[in-house]
DNA sequence: CGAATGGTTGATTGTGATCAATTCCCGTGG
DNA sequence: CCACGGGAATTGATCACAATCAACCATTCG
């Protein structure tokens, strides 16, 4: 198993033992197997979800056959809402995932009310997105991202659930570059790889000093 | 005068004859004149706005001094909205410009649903936006910027109110850069530069291709 | 044990950044 | 009208960084 978060109770919807805001509309709870898809773009927009436990990719495909992944969900996360009556991304389990999905109803109070706020943390989250993918360099698209995952976590060590890869489709880099980033990253004292998915941060401040 | 908006009437708010919805808590118009400054990034949010003629960009700055547009505004289109109570990011008039403010009140309806789909609107950019910078190379940004100005003109010629410096800190890449990129698509065929801020796309096909 | 997958490391190439002149475009004033 | 000036844009030469191509290593699984 990949992911660990044993603190999930389905029953009062908490996770890591912080209650959730009540979700409007919910249907019973959806389990996905990794690397399994839950919806692809195109697909009739019927639902949005909640992350309960695992992670989540939206992402993209180029016509040249690059991936683009727009964003990562995590337990308390929601996602798969549109403007538009069909999905623009593509939804897939980065881990062995469970989500609570929610149908789109006509707009009504009080869905809107939090409709707007998830929206609005989206749009944050999509305009950091792009400043980071804006900065030149790959050691600062590094940083970035380091800091974004971590945010939220008092301890050192951060267990990534995703590959290389997913970093690298992420930033818009390549996994080698990804890797050498990491490893000059460690050179640095900024970071320590103590696994290829465990990675200790050691210097919060000069993460936040590389990428400004 | 760079912009020629001039099928502007403000009495009946309507941009080049198309009505705008209505603006709920709409104030007096406001003008400001190139490069001047509507807000900074870290001032409290009282306002959002809609842009009525002149084109608006909203930026930050990395403490390296490089800066990162995050979106152009044309009249029509409404920004200043924040899931905080500060702006996160500096708007400026990239040309002489009139907008309305709105005072912001407290989430009540009908306000919501109307700043609900407009943030929806938002997302769906500044997503596009991540997925261009994510896409590797020039000439793909370049003809996806291309394609995201060009949309909603059926006319083959394009005037760009931005400088190549807006483009290239939109675009993540350099003025430089961008010059070369545009000299290169004229040479395949995909538009052509008339003058330095006018651009005929004689090719849209190709230009979709480019960018995929 | 061998195959498969994910990750790292190395050598080389290519693309865009940088540094440095020019050129173009406009508005101003003689 | 033309000369001038200044900002914007283009063009050229070089350099740096990340992509690419290619081995190689580590771990898991049959």
């Amino acid at each position: 198993m990949l992911t660990a978060n044993r603190q999930v109770h389905l029953g009062n919807l908490a996770v890591a033992g912080v209650p959730l805001a009540p979700f409007p509309g919910a249907q019973p709870v959806m389990h996905f197997s990794q690397d399994s898809t839950l919806y692809e773009e195109g697909d009739d927009a019927t639902c949005y979800y909640r992350v309960v436990s695992g992670l989540v990719r939206t992402c993209r495909f180029s016509q040249d056959g690059r991936r683009h992944i727009d964003a990562f969900y995590k337990p308390g996360d929601v996602f798969g809402f549109e403007p538009g009556a069909t999905y623009r991304f593509t939804a897939e389990a980065v881990t062995d995932c469970t989500v609570i999905p929610c149908r789109r109803r006509g707009a009504e109070e009080p869905e809107v009310q939090y409709l707007y706020s998830c929206a609005m943390e989206h749009l944050a989250r999509a305009q950091a997105h792009a400043q980071l993918l804006g900065r030149g360099g790959a050691a600062q698209r590094m940083a970035g991202f380091l800091l974004e995952i971590s945010v939220h976590k008092q301890a050192g060590v951060l267990e990534l659930p995703m590959t290389r890869q997913d970093i690298a489709d992420y930033l818009g880099l390549t996994i080698e570059t990804v890797s050498r980033t990491l490893a000059q990253l460690q050179k640095l004292r900024a970071i320590r790889l103590l696994a290829a998915r465990r990675i200790e941060i050691t210097s919060r401040a000069m993460l936040q000093e590389l990428c400004g």
